[in-house]
DNA sequence: TTGTATGCGTTATCAA
DNA sequence: TTGATAACGCATACAA
């Protein structure tokens, strides 16, 4: 594990650390000849700076923290896929903390990633978190984040989300719009913000067609997979003549449940989700979806959170970025309809 | 963005760094009554240890690469899922690289890791690449590393990867006692490992049946979507009456291919893919897959990485661990048979 | 039991 | 134009 540092170069060339390092950072006051000399060797060895050595010099890593509840969820991966390309074109690393949906171990991971001295951090908030100050304690701190997706009105930064309520909308509509009255909504945690925006959304395409709001009609589910199942005979009780779930797994697991109980989808029961490309990709045809714009939130958030750390000012405006979704209408087996919104 | 460090510790109480250093490590030589003193004020100042600093002085970093071709990807999603896990318990961090399927981004990005000092790297390859001559390099100054799931025959560390040729095997088989014999087998660059072997599954499966084999039922594909539908028309010239793919990405280009030709599904042919759990379960009802431990094999792989770095040896043993598959048999909407190859 | 000095790799400051 | 020295935060060999 041995590396050619400076100092190596400096004995080899019977030269100063310091010089070498003037030269190597193309310093002006150097001789053009020793300048020569030092980059020739120093290409020739390989030297490559240690970045720790410098992240300890600088007090900063060159590194974005992302803390997300899940990787293997599509658009939390999908999300990190668009961090990642821009943070690494700005030359800037990533380090991926996972929350497990856990509120104990988002606030171990927020105090660690400020230890490791991260640029800055990208966080979207576990399902079980409610409690801030963890946040608080960061931002007091000095430390510029951006929250996406999970976000929380109680916290004063930057925020990228897609736009829930337009999309929530536009889904509720496309169902009314094709005849259906008694639409269930199945949604995740009550307290997520992103829950409150689509909820609104559905509530005020109902109002806007003047179908009342009967709140039997609405379940919140937690994350589990085995939640989804019961919740989804409790709405049946109800006959619903649609649904419209509020994420992916909410949509495949309620697919999965109607399956098994036999109702036919379109006929008896019209579904539409929250989705992203990539599942929206992969869905029986009848479904039509609202596709999440995952890789665009991650690259506005990260551009946003780049400009606070480079600008080092706190957040010269710390609103929220709506990004829109789209509505992807299947009829039979094809896409018939992508329409923006 | 101010954090306590020992020395204000010290300060503080009137002691050196290193007796403060010493309380902080729980070192015996250290009257108790300043341990206690030392600790309590730490605490009470939220001390935490800078690892950028520990770094430097160790030479490591408590964190380890992984370079995958591609985050949102199911199989990788999951896989650092696994990894994150297992490495979050033992006390280690987890930086994300992509590759984007590209050779020139995995060898920076193998020698950012090196200077970053990460204590070990997990890599599967990018499909671009072919010259290993980056891994020899860091082999050589000591960095360990495993591979996992994109191997290859010519470096000599450790390997983690799904039993590809026995799954191949076992979904090939399937198909053949389902009465198809001209199965079409649609797969991956040719140049990867688990191409290989899943080819060789599928033709000692044929074998098995005194099934001659027929080369013109075999296509390479890359990754990108567009590039299936045509070797789909390609393989259906062939008149095939199933088909096994080597991925989800194909399984489900397949899918929509056939769709769009109206080639129906099981009847006209059947069709079985490598997948994995998640996707597996999104899957129309008549397809059966075979199933990757992604999780497992990241487990397995990050466990085998660590065991490495703690014991600072190259590699008690290079060989390479073959993860089991599942082959999940699905004959209507239900999975009717799981069973263990 | 505690303190002093040194080094990890780098750059900035000051001196030559 | 170049070199010596200090500093970033920490741990440790050595001195007291």
């Amino acid at each position: 594990m041995d590396s050619v540092t400076i100092k190596d170069i400096a004995r080899a060339l019977n030269l100063s650390t310091s010089t070498v390092s003037r030269a190597l950072r193309g310093s002006y006051e150097i001789n053009l000849e020793t300048k020569r000399l030092v980059l020739e060797y120093a290409e020739r060895m390989h030297y490559r700076p240690n970045p720790i050595a410098l992240s300890l010099k600088e007090n900063r890593s060159r590194a974005i923290g992302v803390i997300v509840p899940q990787i293997a969820n599509n658009f939390f991966s999908q999300a990190i896929n668009g961090i990642e390309a821009i943070a690494y074109n700005r030359g800037y690393h990533v380090i991926i903390f996972q929350s497990h949906e856990s509120y104990e171990r988002e606030v171990v991971t927020v105090q660690q990633s400020f230890a490791r001295k991260v640029d800055g951090l990208l966080i979207s908030l576990a399902s079980e978190t409610s409690d801030l100050s963890h946040l608080r304690e960061i931002q007091q701190k000095g430390l510029p984040f951006v929250m996406f997706d999970r976000t929380s009105e109680e916290i004063d930064t930057p925020k990228v989300v897609a736009d829930n309520f337009a999309g929530a909308f536009a889904a509720t509509e496309h169902l009314i719009q094709q005849g259906r009255r008694r639409i269930a909504h199945m949604t995740i945690p009550s307290w997520l913000s992103i829950t409150q925006e689509r909820l609104a959304g559905y509530r005020a395409a109902l109002e806007k067609y003047d179908i009342p709001f009967d709140e039997n009609l609405v379940r919140y589910s937690g994350f589990e997979q085995y939640e989804i199942s019961p919740l989804v005979d409790d709405l049946l009780a109800q006959s619903p003549d649609a649904f419209f779930t509020a994420s992916d797994r909410l949509a495949l697991g309620c697919l999965a449940a109607l399956r098994k109980r036999n109702v036919s989808i379109p006929e008896e029961v019209s579904l539409i989700g929250f989705t992203n490309l990539t599942v929206a990709d992969l869905l029986s045809p009848s479904m039509s979806t609202v596709v999440q714009p995952a890789q665009e939130i991650g690259q506005v958030a990260v551009e946003r959170l780049l400009e606070m750390i480079e600008r080092k000012q706190k957040a010269s405006w710390t609103g929220t970025v709506k990004i829109p979704t789209r509505l992807i209408v299947r009829e039979s087996t094809q896409p018939v309809l992508i329409k923006g919104i």
